[in-house]
DNA sequence: CCGATTTTTGTAACCGGTTACAATTTCATC
DNA sequence: GATGAAATTGTAACCGGTTACAAAAATCGG
């Protein structure tokens, strides 16, 4: 199929150079006559000639690749992120190789064993639970990896992330702040992920006496929201605030409400977690909170090429997230 | 960093065998005997033993990897699309590797030589317009390639994907079907996408006497279907309708409209096009244009892998799209 | 102008697999 | 048991680069 394309051989012939001398230069060229370099570099556009990959990683044991495995590419905050992370590899030649893991544990697995045999030399994984025969694969050959989205400074890899925890804590503060004391939580599937435990962690550690905390757990998505939000706005006593975990589920909430002739802010509020592209556009706009994904793709590139390029060790770092205010909370009136 | 690991000669050596035969066991191992390759399987696994990607790469001439370049990878359908193609081609041992172009042909032909040059064997590219270089590159080396999220039986590179102008102009037919009369076209720039332009020429298609057809281009996202939206409504001689050339803009007209305090579909009708996840979940729920990523991808895929493993001939496929008839969308009532 | 350095270039080994071809073993048949 | 075909295994060349080391050329100081 494939074309037969120029080799190192042939522009060595071309210009009468030797291999050695045309792999220099196309190596950064440090100990090449001016002269030679553009020698060389004339004839190899001349035969369009590209170095194989291949060949070039396997005499230097370096891929350039790293991969990514992620619980989901769709609806959130991964698209984002994962834009962010292809952005800085490609800054410096790396490229990225992604895998969907469904947040399950052995597909994640599975997954890694196929991208480490594909040459991936590191990985980013999401969160800090993972099955323990992939650690231990990692560990076996010393792949450099990364835990993200999660900020545990004593996991057993890195972590580069913002810490769900607290981040729902402060949210949960806000929140009865403005007055709530009857707040629900809508989630997604909390045995899948991590950083779901860690933000209903953070929930539960703002509940003191006085406060009604419901808890709901729903699929992660739009449509999660939109049921999970109808069946609790049936109960007698409902809620005056509903804090979603994710802007995707507050989303259903706010449609859910709508359907319902609920107006936000004035008769339910409603409190995200992302803050999407979108969410200040919604009607209300959303106060949800923000997550560094962008800083965070940048943060988790380059220090994983830091450290494959130069030895610069791996380590855990905080992002900050933050509140955004904006129009779906609203101070608790008291009624009737 | 990366610490020492089983090669096939240490494999070898432990079994006792030759390389030639553990490679074979490790290919399928046609023309082993039971017995040896249970062998050479457990000798693997005490060795821990992963071929190496690059040499095997090196001496087959395949990376088993295809590059996919896209505008975007967020809000949209290209995520969905994206997690098909990455599905499709996991399971036969190929891995996906994403590039992403802003829709800017100069970036997207830069992104290609670097892939090229990564290993990558094929690629998929989003509609028909490309920089000329790239497709002298693609020629001279003869890397296959498919175009899709279009179809166009005529064009360059064999199409696989949906045809725009048509369902666009379906879209109209059934508006103008409603009783309306009077249309506000929202798309994203046309500049960056011939999939937008296929889809205003559809839209035109359908112009005729007593059709007001009113185009107005913004940015892709929410925020400025919103935008677009709150302009037009300002506009004395308000449409009764109004369609998006995507959900994400649908999403914000139907934000737009709610703040003004208009009912949709009552007051105006709106319209998308992608039918993403959360489509269905809108108040009130959207009528759209179902695209068949999902089919895409799988499609895209298996075409290329079977090019690649068999030589298959590549041809172009047109998926169907197809009108969703949801609640955002009524017929037309002589006001006044 | 010569010897000592420094810079540029070349030679050849090596990276870790695959595979054509040859050699050996197994098996069925007579 | 001999014979030929089929199945299994081994030998060695090859894929296309990188790079240590040696050789050659250029530069420099006195």
């Amino acid at each position: 199929m494939t074309r037969p394309v120029g080799k190192i051989r042939d522009v060595a012939k071309a210009t009468g150079l030797s291999i050695a001398t045309v792999s220099r230069v196309m190596n950064g060229g440090k100990n090449v006559s001016p002269n030679t370099r553009d020698k060389v570099l004339a004839a190899c556009k001349q035969l369009n000639y590209l170095p194989n990959p291949a060949a070039r990683a396997l005499s230097t044991s370096r891929s350039k690749t790293v991969a990514a495995i992620i619980p989901t590419i769709e609806h959130s905050i991964f698209a984002k992120y994962i834009a962010s992370i292809e952005h800085s590899l490609a800054q410096r030649g790396y490229s990225l190789v992604i895998a969907i893991s469904h947040g399950d544990l052995d597909e994640e697995l599975a997954a890694a064993q196929k991208l480490l045999g594909m040459g991936a030399e590191a990985f980013i994984l999401s969160g800090a639970d993972h099955h323990p025969d992939l650690l231990d694969l990692f560990t076996q050959r010393g792949v450099p990896h990364v835990y993200s989205s999660i900020w545990q400074p004593a996991s057993a890899a890195p972590s580069i992330g913002y810490d769900n925890t607290a981040l729902a804590r402060a949210a949960m503060d806000y929140l009865t702040g403005h007055g709530h004391h009857h707040i629900a939580v809508l989630h997604g599937p909390l045995a899948d992920s991590d950083r779901t435990r860690d933000r209903q962690a953070g929930a539960k550690a703002a509940q003191r006496d006085g406060l009604t905390l419901d808890f709901h757990e729903t699929s992660l998505d739009v449509a999660g929201g939109k049921s999970a939000t109808r069946a609790l706005l049936h109960s007698a006593d409902r809620p005056s605030a509903i804090f979603c975990f994710s802007d995707v589920l507050a989303l259903g909430a706010l449609f859910a409400l709508s359907e319902a002739g609920l107006r936000v802010p004035e008769d339910v509020s409603v409190m995200g977690f992302d803050n999407l592209d979108w969410s200040g556009e919604t009607a209300p706009a959303l106060t949800t909170i923000n997550l560094p994904a962008t800083r965070m793709g940048a943060e988790v590139g380059t220090q994983l090429m830091d450290h494959l390029d130069n030895g610069t060790p791996l380590g855990p770092v905080r992002l900050d997230g933050a509140i955004v205010e904006r129009a779906s909370v609203a101070p608790v009136t008291r009624r009737g």
